[in-house]
RNA sequence: GCCCUCGUAGCUCAGGGGAUAGAGCGUCUGCCUCCGGAGCAGAAAGCCGCAGGUUCGAAUCCUGUCGAGGGCACCA
């Protein structure tokens, strides 16, 4: 059983004997309420129950909590109890509580902190999702970057999550896109034509009709323009979508499919598309009609402002009729929760796709997460990145000049809520105003302490990638070393931390907000390094310095599994 | 006009209805005979945009208001 439970148990027992007692008058238990106190000269743990059931018991509040003290039972757990300014029952754990969350951190790995759900919520999540016709801009690089750390925190905290890429392949932007690279390659062939209003002028339009020119020379300066407009569509399409499969994979972020819009329309074994079975549900429920030759949607049924246009006059369906299929289709594979992360330039769209989850009955099981935009800056003036420009500066090349987890670090720092102001000289400083590099420097300091510990044949084999940091700090030191001395105040703040985890991954999976976790793994750093700086831990006591390396193994798993839920190295050496 | 986000230290931002509102950067003062100084310790710095309300208790919740950004397509 977890800490928080164990303490939740004892505080509710003592409550339920105050009550058979009659020293407290209420009719239902109260909840133990337990939270962390912010200042640790407050403990390690509180009770606010007293303030709160103050006014239904008739009884001060202080009263209260001198009575819950009273009846609760002994536990070894539990070192000290105190009552504290307006009623608060502060309670500090036993150092041996503390000390065996660093045997866990050693011993848990990768798994440390991770949490159990009774029933594992099967959720798909969906992020990126951009348009096949062009590189990724630093927006799509902060979806990235919070969709993959939110699924990462979501999963620690135990649910079960499906990511999914959604690739806008089907509208009338891909037919663009083919004629942008028709021109380009007829431009490249002499061809005095101008680039139309709905190109994209973007250099790597013209490096695929280059590309093209080089595979198939000149056959197709007077080929039929709709095969033409065809093949370089599609040629222009695959490159560009194994663009952005190249550029997940050097950030880091993998998806358990990559989810084709196109797909939507193709006929199943049934002669019916996705789009037709969508369509299907909701005619018979009454919630379609057609209107000015257009086939609309009763949304405003559902709270939305007003009804929206599935299928167009001229028989084409919508973008938003794409997204009905394909919501459909995920509610179809039987997922409890769906999330979708948009920016906030899209904010107007969420009304309607809730109204359709709401028609089919399932209301509420789409949450979409917005992003507010990032704003691109190089040394305090500001970078232009519109598609349209040329003049773009792609993610591509914002994490080659700055880096994966400088880059992580910015786009996670702050809330989802902010707007950010990515500076590329200030991500790129490997200095002190770089928490990324503090945070990451704790762990390489850890290593390196193990490596010296461990002696040179050891070290040696650490370094050539024969052994693990894990293996050699389990050679070092047993895991089940003596841990009883580790009651020095920044020993047992240290621990603290670690003992904090859980519970914080929790909140942030339940707030959907990752980005603590960078606060966390600060706090933990400095936790170290003010223990590192206090505390000698090659020490000549073998009992101590074991000890000592022992939390330092833990810290370093603690740091690196923190990192991990961001997506961010925890480097041996730096 | 309507909808969403933000407004907290000089700057960038945390803050789960609870205790004296925190961190990093910047500024100032100290700390290297010893395990990584990308470090540590300390100081100065705030009517939490403004005005009401709910609550035992509000930076946090509600209403209004001012300011900044984003959005209100038979585009995707």
């Amino acid at each position: 059983m977890q800490i928080r439970e164990q303490l939740e148990s004892l505080v509710s027992e003592a409550l339920q004997a105050c009550i058979d007692d009659g020293t407290l008058a209420l009719e239902q238990l109260p909840e133990p309420a337990l939270e962390r106190p912010r200042d640790e000269a407050n403990g390690d743990w509180a009770s606010t129950v007293a303030m709160r059931a103050a006014k239904l018991a008739k009884r001060a509040p202080r009263d209260i909590a001198q009575a819950v003290v009273g009846h609760l039972p002994e536990n070894d757990m539990v070192q000290d109890v105190q009552i504290a300014g307006p009623g608060f029952i502060n309670i500090t754990l036993a150092d041996s509580v503390l000390q065996g969350v660093v045997a866990a951190a050693r011993s848990e790995g990768a798994d440390f902190a991770k949490s159990k759900l009774p029933e594992a919520c099967k959720m798909n999540i969906e992020y990126i999702s951009a348009n096949p016709t062009g590189p990724f801009h630093v927006g799509h690089g902060r979806w990235a970057a919070l969709g993959d750390a939110t699924s990462r925190v979501l999963r620690h905290a135990g649910y079960d999550v499906h990511e999914e890429f959604y690739i806008n392949d089907h509208g009338v932007q891909m037919d663009n896109f083919g004629e942008s690279v028709v021109v380009r390659y007829l431009q490249l062939l002499g061809q005095d034509i101008e680039l139309p209003e709905n190109c994209y002028a973007g250099a790597y339009v013209a490096d695929i009709a280059q590309a093209i020119l080089d595979e198939d020379g000149d056959v197709w300066a007077d080929a039929d323009p709709k095969e033409r407009l065809e093949n370089f569509r599609e040629r222009a399409y695959a490159y560009e979508l194994e663009e952005q499969h190249r550029i997940c994979d050097a950030f880091g972020t993998t998806f358990d499919r990559w989810f084709s819009e196109r797909s939507l329309y193709v006929p199943g074994d049934d002669g019916k598309s996705q789009v037709d079975h969508a369509l299907e549900v909701m005619d018979e429920k009454g919630f379609l009609y057609e209107k000015d030759g257009a086939l609309w949607f009763r949304s405003t049924d559902f709270n939305d402002d007003k009804d929206r246009v599935l299928r167009k006059g001229d028989g084409e369906y919508t973008y938003f009729m794409s997204d009905v299929a394909y919501h459909y289709d995920k509610m179809q594979r039987g997922f409890d929760h769906l999330i979708d992360i948009w920016g906030a330039d899209h904010h107007g769209y969420i009304a309607r796709c809730e109204a359709m989850l709401a028609a089919w009955g399932y209301p509420g099981a789409l949450e979409v997460m917005l992003g507010q935009l990032v704003n691109l800056f190089r040394g305090g003036e500001a970078v232009r990145m519109s598609k349209r420009t040329g003049e773009m500066v792609t993610f591509e090349e914002l994490i080659d000049e700055v880096g994966v987890d400088a880059t992580r670090w910015q786009m996670l720092s702050k809330s989802a809520d902010q707007t950010i102001d990515f500076d590329i000289e200030e991500a790129k400083k490997q200095d002190n105003s770089n928490p990324v590099y503090y945070v990451q420097y704790a762990h390489a300091r850890i290593c390196s302490i193990l490596r010296k510990a461990a002696g040179e044949d050891l070290a040696q084999r650490a370094e050539s990638g024969q052994i693990g940091m894990d293996e050699l700090a389990r050679t070092l030191v047993p895991l089940d070393v003596d841990l009883s001395v580790l009651t020095d105040p920044n020993e047992l703040a240290l621990m603290r931390k670690m003992e904090s985890l859980q519970d914080f991954v929790a909140l942030a999976a339940r707030d959907r907000a990752a980005f603590r976790l960078t606060h966390f793994a600060q706090d933990l750093a400095s936790l170290f390094h003010a223990f590192y700086t206090n505390c000698r831990v090659i020490d000549d006591d073998e009992r101590v310095r074991d000890a000592r390396l022992a939390l330092c193994d833990a810290t370093r798993n603690v740091l690196s599994v923190t990192l991990g839920l961001l997506g961010i190295s925890a480097p041996a050496k730096m």
